[in-house]
DNA sequence: TTTAACTTTCAGTAATTTTTGAACTTTTGA
DNA sequence: TCAAAAGTTCAAAAATTACTGAAAGTTAAA
């Protein structure tokens, strides 16, 4: 395979995998296509390779900075800003990970906490089946919670060794 | 908060969820329903509940079939069929991540294995920074696919009494 | 068989999400 | 201070995704 078709189709993916999570397509494919660029790109460059409105290009630009996964860098003696992307794999899903944590599992926590409250009569199988699935899934939430705010803190290298060591 | 509050938040807040996630809104307020339902339902009960038409309760069940999330039931005598989900929010949570791995994951790492294939010219940067992308991907890609087996083979207890030995 | 109860399908419609493009704002150098 | 070169915004259009409802298909009891 030719690296311009490997290009293509690296960011074509990259733009699938995003929208099947929940993250636009368009956003997904900038980001690809910095990854794969060695150095920081101009919004012009950005619409040109990926064939999109201005508009377009600026707002995913930022809600990709928003996300801390692309930087705007300026050059002295230029108005134009430059794009670039951590091409760090680890800083990238640690990222991902902490915006999803705060945004979707954060506030899922505190409505299952409020869920908790919730009172009935003990003899009610609504009741009872109610209470059950909230107090499960409180449980999964908040151990999916642990273990991803010690992924946030930890090393790469630290953080993979000890699942290594776990899981065989 | 009363019992038919929370149920209506719940269900609402897991339709979010799944649509935050790739899961379309339906689909995942059914499931919601059945989670709180003690006993397995009727295509009508689930019409009814979430106001929403046969057509669309018929074919959200049949993915939530699918994903291996819900089951059907019939009773002897009974022409009907009623719709039941496993409880089991550790079940839930791996059947989840089973199929995401093999509808998204999987894929993923067969073409950045082809992706790895690509050769280019060594001075160019394009061709090293596309290459050194990849590969991290690739690590990351298998790494995470590594656990994800471990998960799906395991317990709920050992794998939660595992990840809290490392993770403090 | 027939019939009634139920399930499935799918073309058309509706809702939602994304994108465009042009007007507007900001910045900078002359 | 102005004008050119950028960056930003957002209403309208396009694209995508989800939903409806009615017709067609299936099943099982009689």
């Amino acid at each position: 395979m030719e690296l311009s078709e490997g290009r293509l189709k690296f960011i074509e993916a990259w733009g699938k995998l995003g929208s099947e999570w929940g993250i636009n397509r368009t956003m997904a494919q900038i980001h690809a296509l910095l990854l794969i660029s060695p150095e920081a790109l101009t919004t012009e460059e950005i619409m040109e390779e990926l064939t999109i409105s201005r508009g377009n290009a600026n707002m995913n630009l930022r809600d990709l900075i928003g996300w801390g996964l692309v930087e705007k860098q300026h050059r002295s003696g230029e108005r134009k800003e430059y794009f670039y992307a951590d091409k760090d794999t680890w800083n990238i899903a640690r990222q991902v990970a902490k915006e999803r944590k705060k945004r979707e599992l954060d506030p899922i926590i505190k409505l299952l906490n409020e869920l908790s409250e919730v009172r009935g009569d003990d003899k009610d199988r609504n009741y009872k089946t109610f209470r059950s699935s909230v107090k499960d899934i409180n449980k999964l939430a908040k151990n999916v919670n642990k273990t991803l705010e010690t992924m946030l803190k930890a090393e790469e290298s630290w953080f993979w060794s000890s699942i290594f060591k776990i899981f065989k």
